[in-house]
DNA sequence: TCGAAATTTCAGTAATTACTGAAATTTCGC
DNA sequence: GCGAAATTTCAGTAATTACTGAAATTTCGA
């Protein structure tokens, strides 16, 4: 590894991390290091920055292609393939909800419903077991009905709607109080924010 | 496993599930099981239901306890220790952001700060490197801040918040339409929009 | 169509993580 | 405090996952 000093805790970071986050020490790496890359990057160069095998890196290319976190590209008059990360972090950042709802959420939900569709079938009504079970389907549909709501909101809207954080409640309990303070937290970045204006009420 | 069909493919599902949450095939049982279980369980019902050695379970079940997704009781005259999961799902939805936020978020952002802070000592200043990893610190930093921000608002609060998914927007960009339909999307809910569901189930 | 460059596959091995049974420790009624 | 019940620890082993080098396959210019 010649990497400068950031880029090199930077990736071993997202190594370590990676364990926590389903993929492996190696996809981490990978994609740390495509992250920082001003430019597209060769297997062949990341090899011989990050020291795995070929092979390795041929692996972990794949996998974080099928995480679709990583683009494709290719240069004039070079056969090999050149791989980058989305400028815009706020794709990666719906990217990754979205590859993580397919793997950890949907697979449930559909076991859930295919559970709750046979037990309708056979006799057994209102055993607690169901009700549990039917509380969880709905709990499920009613968050993944609102991400996938909200994540119709193109980025230029869905922005200031975070910076407005919890006083989108305020506003729409008492809309007539919303004319002065409608940017709301956003001056208060790193630690304040929990001011007497959190307007939690309770 | 003297399990009833339903509660058996739940809990052998959230097993498997178990490896795509960070958590391994026994924890994920036991607390699927748990889960359904209407009254407490000790370690050796646990034992018995899921056929895992003692050990094992209470290596589970110390897990469960970090992950503040159990909790522990007491039956009068009965000295061994009895765990349940909580009731109200919300609470059991907070606490699985928390403590992925823990474990996932947070040591980042503030490897992040740190490699920032470090950098503006030395000298560079406009590094390329630099400026992505300032983007991905705010980026991180805006996202936690509204998560924050909305998890202050009790959950009586936050359903019909939920439910109102998108239309969020479209009440705050034009205040004066709002009087109608603030219930905006909840009557969509059973049906209408899952049809695109993946199912890959197993 | 050929062949060199690039990429992928895969069997074998290394490293990590999960699980067990036995032993040690803790807990609590007496 | 004593001792049985309950729980935890831990060293050894099983199972899983990660990684490698060699071989197979694909790609594309000539």
């Amino acid at each position: 590894m010649k990497l400068d000093p950031v880029k090199q805790e930077f990736v071993l970071h997202f190594g370590e991390m990676g364990s926590r986050w389903g993929i492996n020490r190696t996809v981490g790496q990978i994609y740390a290091l495509l992250f920082l890359s001003e430019d597209p990057l060769n297997a062949d160069q990341i090899c011989e920055e990050l020291g795995f095998s070929r092979s390795n890196v041929s692996m972990g290319l794949k996998e974080l292609q099928a995480w679709n976190l990583v683009r494709l590209q290719h240069q004039v008059g070079d056969r090999r393939d050149y791989f980058t990360t989305p400028e815009d972090l706020w794709e990666i950042v719906r990217t990754l909800i979205d590859e993580r709802k397919k793997r950890e959420i949907d697979p449930t939900l559909s076991k859930l419903r295919t559970l709750l569709l046979a037990a309708e079938e056979s006799s057994v009504e209102n055993d607690p077991t169901l009700k549990r079970v039917q509380e969880l389907k709905d709990l499920f549909e009613l968050l993944i009905g609102w991400y996938e709501d909200i994540n119709q909101i193109p980025t230029d809207r869905l922005v200031p709607l975070l910076r407005l954080g919890a006083a989108v409640q305020r506003v729409l309990m008492f809309p007539e109080r919303m004319t002065g303070s409608l940017r709301g937290r956003s001056e208060a970045s790193g630690k304040g924010r929990s001011d007497g204006e959190a307007a939690d009420g309770d």
